[in-house]
Formats: C-alpha cells, sequence, structure tokens
RNA sequence: GGGGGGAUACUCAAGCGGCCAACGAGGACAGACUGUAAAUCUGUUGGUUUUACCUUCGCAGGUUCGAAUCCUGCUCCCCCCA
C-alpha cells in the first residue's frame, strides 16, 4: 500500500483501539473500510468531523471507504453514550438529513474516480427487505443475549431501563458489517471509541455467522483541554453548513481554538504533512500570540467546507471586526464590501423613526440585540455596547450623524459579537 | 397496600410566616489585563413606565393584614416495610 494508515493515524494522535491484525490486514491490500453516520440533523457539525477525517486518511493511504449512511439505524436510535431514550425520527426527515449529508461529504472525500473511490451504501437499502422473523431467526440466532449485555451501552442504561429497540441496536449495527462485508468486501468498520462495543459485536457476528475475520479500529473522542466537549461554541453547534453557521463563524471557530487544543487538534484535521506540522507547531509553541496554528487551521478548514471565496470574505470581515480599526476606517469602507464584510452577522431592519426613542430602545425592542430593556440598561452601564467601535452610555442620542452611508450602525455587544443595523428612512 | 422524605431561578443548593426577586457554588454574560488567548481580578445573572411596582419557589385551592415558608387536595420522584 502507498501509506501505513495505522501508522498515520498513530502520529496524528487519532489512534484509540483496534483489533488484533488490522494493521497487517490494511498493509496487505486495499482494503475497504467503513463509518456509520447518524441522519440526525440535515448537516454535519464538526463534532462529525473526526470520523470524516478517518475516512479521508483512510482513502489518502490508498484504501476504499464506505460511508454508511443510517437511513434504518437512524430510524432506531443508538443508546452510546445516552441515557435517555431517543426520540425517533419520521422517514422523511431522514431521507432530507442524508441527502444534505452527502453533499457534504463529498467535500472530503472522492467518490468520482480511482480503484478507491468512495461509495455511499444506506443500510436502509437492506434493512427494508429483511422481516422480522429471519432477522431473529438468521441473525439474532448467532449472539447472545449475555454477550449484548456486556456492553457498556447496555450496562449502563439497566438502571434506568431501555427498550427493547435500543438494546437491538448493537445487533443491527452488526449485521450492516456483515452485509457490507459479503457484498462490499468490507472488512473494516470504523468509528469513534464510543463505538467500539457495536463495531466488535459486528466483528463477532461476522466470525460466528462463518464470515472469517473482520477488523475494528477506533479513534479517541476528542476533548479540549479544559474538559468540556469538542465542536460547540457560545452559540452551540458548529455546523457545515453555511446556512446555520456562515463561513466567518465557522472560520472564527478555529482562530478561537486554545493553544493547547490546536496543537492536538492540527494533526487530526489538517491534510499537511508530518514535517509540515511539525514545523507549524514548533513555530507556535515559541511564539504563541502570532496564532500561526490556529490561522493555519482555521484556513484549511475553511477552504475545505466553504471554498477559497468564503475564507478571504471570512479573513477580510475578522480584519476589519478585531483588527485595531475604528470608527474612521469603518466609514472608509464603500456599501458594498461593508455589507459584505457584515454579511453573516446578525441584521436588522429599523425605520429611521425608531432612533429617536433611544438606545435602549434599539437594542430590546426594534431589535433583539438583547433580550429585555433590563438586559440593556445593565449592558449600558457595563460600559459593554458600542456603536461604530465607540462604546456608548444609556443617554445617547442616536441621529442621522451616526449613520454609516446614511443607512447603517455597527452595535457590539462586548468585543467580539457585532450586530448590522440598517436604518430605513 | 402501609410508613417516611423530597419537588426552589440555567444546574446544584440554602431559606421554613414579614428584613425574599430569594444565601452560596457552578455555569453563562460583561469589564480590566492580553494575543479576538489562558490564568487572574471585578461586575451582572426575573420583568417593567427602574429609589416604586408587577410576575416567580411542582399544580390547584385555603388560612393570614402578610406565605417559598402554615393547612387541604392533586401530580411526579426517592427510601423503608408488606
Amino acid at each position: 500500500m502507498q501509506n501505513n494508515f495505522v501508522e498515520e493515524l498513530r502520529w496524528r494522535g487519532m489512534l484509540h483501539d483496534m483489533t488484533p491484525g488490522t494493521e497487517e490486514q490494511l498493509q496487505k491490500e486495499l482494503t475497504v473500510g467503513y463509518v456509520g453516520f447518524d441522519p440526525t440533523a440535515d448537516s454535519l457539525h464538526i463534532g462529525n468531523l473526526v470520523p470524516v477525517m478517518l475516512l479521508t486518511h483512510f482513502q489518502r493511504c490508498g484504501h476504499k471507504p464506505l460511508v454508511l449512511v443510517g437511513g434504518a439505524t437512524g430510524r432506531v436510535g443508538d443508546p452510546s453514550g445516552k441515557t435517555k431514550e431517543r426520540q425517533l425520527l419520521d422517514e422523511q426527515t431522514i431521507e432530507k438529513n442524508l441527502k444534505a449529508q452527502q453533499i457534504q461529504l463529498s467535500r472530503f472525500l472522492n467518490f468520482s474516480e480511482g480503484s478507491n473511490k468512495a461509495e455511499i451504501v444506506n443500510n436502509y437499502d437492506w434493512f427494508k427487505e429483511l422481516n422480522f422473523l429471519d432477522f431473529i431467526r438468521d441473525v439474532g440466532k448467532h449472539i447472545s443475549i449475555n454477550y449484548m449485555m456486556a456492553k457498556d451501552s447496555v450496562k449502563n442504561r439497566l438502571e434506568t431501563g431501555m427498550s427493547f429497540t435500543e438494546f437491538s441496536y448493537q445487533l443491527i449495527q452488526g449485521y450492516d458489517f456483515f452485509h457490507l462485508l459479503k457484498h462490499k468486501n468490507c472488512k473494516l468498520q470504523m468509528g469513534g471509541s464510543d463505538q467500539w462495543g457495536n463495531i466488535t459485536t459486528g466483528t463477532e457476528l461476522i466470525r460466528r455467522m462463518g464470515g472469517g475475520n473482520s477488523f475494528a479500529l477506533t479513534a479517541p473522542l476528542i476533548k479540549k483541554a479544559d474538559g468540556s466537549k469538542f465542536g460547540k461554541s457560545e452559540g452551540g453547534n458548529i455546523w457545515l453548513d453555511p446556512k446555520k453557521t456562515s463561513p466567518y463563524q465557522f472560520y472564527q471557530f478555529w482562530i478561537n481554538v486554545s493553544d493547547e487544543d490546536v496543537i492536538n487538534f492540527m494533526p487530526i484535521f489538517s491534510l499537511k504533512t508530518r514535517s509540515e506540522i511539525e514545523s507549524l507547531i514548533a513555530h507556535h509553541k515559541e511564539a504563541p500570540h502570532l496564532r500561526t496554528l490556529q490561522k493555519a487551521l482555521a484556513e484549511e478548514m475553511t477552504i475545505r467546507v466553504h471554498g477559497e471565496h468564503d475564507l478571504e470574505q471570512a479573513i477580510k470581515a475578522s480584519n476589519i471586526l478585531f483588527g485595531k480599526s475604528g470608527e474612521e476606517e469603518l466609514r472608509e469602507l464603500n456599501e458594498a464590501t461593508l455589507l459584505e464584510v457584515f454579511e453573516s452577522v446578525p441584521s436588522y431592519n429599523v425605520n429611521y423613526a425608531a432612533l429617536s426613542d433611544g438606545i435602549v430602545e434599539l437594542l430590546a425592542t426594534h431589535t433583539n440585540i438583547l433580550p429585555s430593556k433590563s438586559e440593556a440598561r445593565k449592558m449600558l452601564k457595563a460600559n459593554a455596547i458600542s456603536i461604530n467601535k465607540n462604546k456608548v452610555t444609556d443617554g445617547i442620542e442616536l441621529t442621522s450623524d451616526n449613520l454609516i452611508h446614511n443607512a447603517y450602525l455597527i452595535v457590539q455587544k462586548g468585543k467580539k459579537n457585532y450586530f448590522l443595523v440598517n436604518v430605513k428612512k
């Protein structure tokens, strides 16, 4: 093979566990491997990105990745890591989510050419044909309840209770693996370390059903240095869909990754070579305040997910929003540029007459910049509100002099939260 | 079925007739510092017509000048006995 995939994962810090013989198998021949995705939302978020990168590296090492979308399993719900019974999704929602996620995945994997081009499979395609009696007779027969109960995902739920549906999940997932081995010669299943139990049910099932050897490999679940969950920001999830998370916000997420975390994240998400990454890390450690690593990571990710043009916009917006620029620089921008820069910032339309109601009304009534007038007064008192880059106090009067290009107010809450108010005359 | 305990703001958790919009901790937001960091320090954390008023302490009633606090019924949770 071109590259040793396992070795690649090792230095990138993406290897948690694997079954014996996995590395040998991967070195021996072009191997087909898969990762399953849950169609729980109509977009992937960056929490899904680790398994995506697993497949990306897998393909770059010369192997053939399969993306399994859980059209069937999404109808059941994986109990792993869940404390409560999951809400079931209806068919139409799942179909819609699948389509949207497929498009996003194509930015990471090559689906079009080569002997190892990626493929998408949907487990609903084989489960819809399979009836319950056949399943419990042909598949259920091979795995004991004792074996299934020993899994952490089940053990952890014995106290609080779980439905038979969720209990069956590992068998269903296991059968996916068996099916893919039989029809696609897929010998490896990968996933996050929380999937270890489900994956090994698959290899066990395959062994008992006479399918021969199959392999499992998991990546560690990434956590931030402070222990909090990766992939969330104040606003919630960071999505790949630009309608849910604008390219600017996406870029900002990576720029804001902490010094400690970025050292771990870089090798996981970047496709740069080992030596490139190591020299970037060395530079980062010497001069962390320059944030070379964060910038490199943010650029690479934004290009891959959104493209060159969106990256340029994001950088431009970031420079204006966080550079040393003040009101003067804002006013120097022509209207088109101004709108471009603030494109991904929440914006509001307000009538000119509303300005005379005062700043508190503007913040809390005419716009939703702040949830209530009390909140607005508090923020003003705390010196947290800026208009056109200048801090303002409660009594300030707003006139047409404040408007940029005779139409816009740039409002800031704190340092990082920008709002564009479009004032209509 | 019998007995006991509990339900308070985003979370945990005090309060047990007026001084309670409710101690404290965490979280979150903001200010200073800084690198759009981290750590640290400070402030805020129901609403409004903001020195006052209004709505909140599981739900519905009641007692009282006055209740998160007392009484009655209901719902849900935990423990013990059967």
